[in-house]
RNA sequence: GGCCCCAUCGUCUAGCGGCCUAGGAUGUCACCCUUUCAAGGUGAAGACACGGGUUCGAACCCCGUUGGGGCUACCA
């Protein structure tokens, strides 16, 4: 088997708007995209909004942002157009209902006119008996002439499949391989409900032929509807694309599969976000996002786990997706935005920090971001860390540390003023206020002083940045500029409360 | 419960009958570098779920057990 077919390769990534992109979705789609990128293929977006109950207009708006965040441009599909389209379910009702009709005429399904009550009767009995649930085929013995006279007459009705009753579905996928389904056990599936909508099943047969879908890449979830599609793909007589269902992803902890009813947490007890909004929002970089999506299941060949997605599409292909479910490795997704975060130029790096800089209320000037930013851009896992680590660079008045916070190891409040006074007094008379020359001035001092560099530029530290953990202290000296560096010494040597 | 899928370090994975006394990455720990925090460097601990076959030889093939997961709607 070849994981190409003669056809030329078009994929779909066909999600149902019911909120943001969940990650699990982002994966399924980035395989779909890569897949299609390194066959020059195509990609399509198609919206599978068939059920009315989850409908939520805002939905598709925020599914169209995700996807744009993350760089999967699809070549057919809302906002962008083609030549199979419409590519939103809800406006091709047409289709479904013709398709229905002809199985229906062909004999391959039937008109159910069950009520929801007796349905429900069914199955408990069904239970109580213990026996399987599902529907017992009333309406499938029905003869043509009454299921159409019934229909005429506006009776409510759901179009079923009319499953084979005996026999078995031998199912191909290709990473899987063969798999054996009994008819028996299948049911008769629901494919036109009673609101004219189609069904998940045969909204997905229909358009996948109609838009020449030549590769399905979906979740494992879909497994179990497989020998009904199979069998719909048959009953219909069309040429099946090439089917791969693919691992899905698990909780942290391998336990359950990742859903937004019941947020994953990880090993701290930390929640893991699930929607790709989340992401975003918390500073991850699309590029770490889908270099880490594209490990999971999926490797690239060497072992090199650091990649973009040019290098993915030219080696993606089906032959190296690994069939088993697998955890959410969270930390490798911090340690691979770190790694992307470190492959920016530091112009591009400044350009992502500036919004969310602002974002945290910060008046940005750029000029000093883009000084900071090669301070911080080895320090942060997430570009949110710019906040915490070099946010002072940009308040309007500085916080000075707590005065306790002075003294470093080993140090009292009076040696502590000492240096400070004394460091104001160096770095004062320094003409020539680089790097080097406060870093020569103050070592000599913490000599002079004896104390170690480590506390003395410890205590400096906290009084420039009022922080314990921040940029480098002589970058950022150079950065404040010398007035201001002098004055914040100033003050924290005043804070200290000495008794003489 | 029924049906189906899956099974290598804690985790993500390489491995597709001999190159495996099982490789990489992450995480953890130690050391080095060092003005904090990082980054970087070096090193350590850490896995073929179990039981049967097949074979000269099995992590790799087959069967069973166990474990995990998915599905079980007029949701997708």
């Amino acid at each position: 088997m070849t994981d190409a077919t003669s056809r030329p390769v078009r994929t779909r990534f066909a999600p149902s708007p019911t909120g943001s992109l969940h990650i699990g979705g982002l994966r399924t789609a980035l395989f779909n995209w890569l897949f299609a990128r390194h066959h020059n293929g195509s990609f399509i977006l198609r919206i599978e909004d068939t059920d009315q109950e989850r409908y939520d207009a805002t939905a598709l708006q925020t599914l169209v942002e995700a996807l744009r965040w993350a760089g999967l441009q699809w070549d057919e599909g809302p906002e962008v157009g083609g030549q199979f389209g419409p590519y939103v379910q809800s406006e091709r009702l047409a289709h479904y209902q013709q398709w229905a009709r002809w199985l229906v005429d062909n004999d391959k399904a039937y008109r159910c006119f069950c009520s929801s009550e007796r349905l429900k009767q069914v199955n408990e009995e069904k239970v109580a008996r213990k026996e399987p649930p599902g529907y017992d085929r009333f309406c499938r013995s029905l003869s043509p002439a009454e299921s159409a006279q019934r229909a005429a007459n506006g009776e409510s009705y759901v179009v079923r499949f009319k499953t084979p009753l005996d026999g078995q579905t031998v199912v191909q996928d290709w990473i899987r391989g063969e798999s054996v389904f009994e008819n028996a056990n299948q049911q008769d599936a629901v494919l036109l409900k009673s609101d004219g909508f189609p069904t998940y099943h045969l909204a997905v047969v229909v358009d996948d032929h109609l838009m020449q879908i030549s590769h399905v890449m979906r979740a494992v979830e879909w497994f179990p509807s497989f020998p009904l599609h199979w069998q719909l793909w048959d009953a219909f007589g069309w040429e099946k694309p090439v089917f791969a269902h693919l691992p899905v992803m698990l909780n942290p902890n391998g336990k359950g599969k990742i859903s937004k009813r019941h947020p994953p947490v990880d090993k701290h007890g930390k929640t893991i976000p699930v929607m790709v909004h989340d992401y975003m929002r918390a500073g991850y970089l699309p590029e770490a996002m889908l270099n880490f999506l594209a490990n999971i299941g999926w490797n690239f060949g060497d072992e090199r786990e650091v990649f973009t997605m040019v290098e993915a599409i030219e080696r993606f292909d089906l032959t190296r997706i690994n069939p088993a479910n697998s955890a959410f490795p969270t930390e490798k997704l911090d340690w691979l935005n770190g790694e992307h975060i470190r492959l920016l130029s530091p112009e591009e790096l400044a350009r992502r920090l500036k919004p969310v800089l602002e974002a945290a209320g910060f008046e940005v000037n750029v000029e000093v971001l883009l000084k900071v930013t090669p301070l911080v851009q080895v320090r942060m896992k997430s570009l949110s860390d710019v906040v915490e680590i070099a946010g002072f660079f940009f308040r309007e008045t500085f916080i000075p540390a707590a005065p306790e916070k002075l003294p470093q190891k080993k140090m009292d409040a009076r040696q502590t003023r000492d240096a400070l006074v004394a460091a104001a007094a160096r770095l004062g008379e320094l003409t020539d206020f680089s790097i080097e020359a406060q870093k020569l001035a103050m070592e000599t001092l913490a000599q002079e002083l004896g104390l170690s560099n480590s506390q003395l530029f410890g205590v400096l530290r906290v009084a420039i940045t009022g922080q314990q953990v921040s940029t480098p202290l002589f970058e950022t000296m150079d950065i404040l500029g010398k007035d201001t560096s002098l004055e914040r010494l100033k003050l924290a040597g005043e804070s200290l409360l000495v008794q003489s």
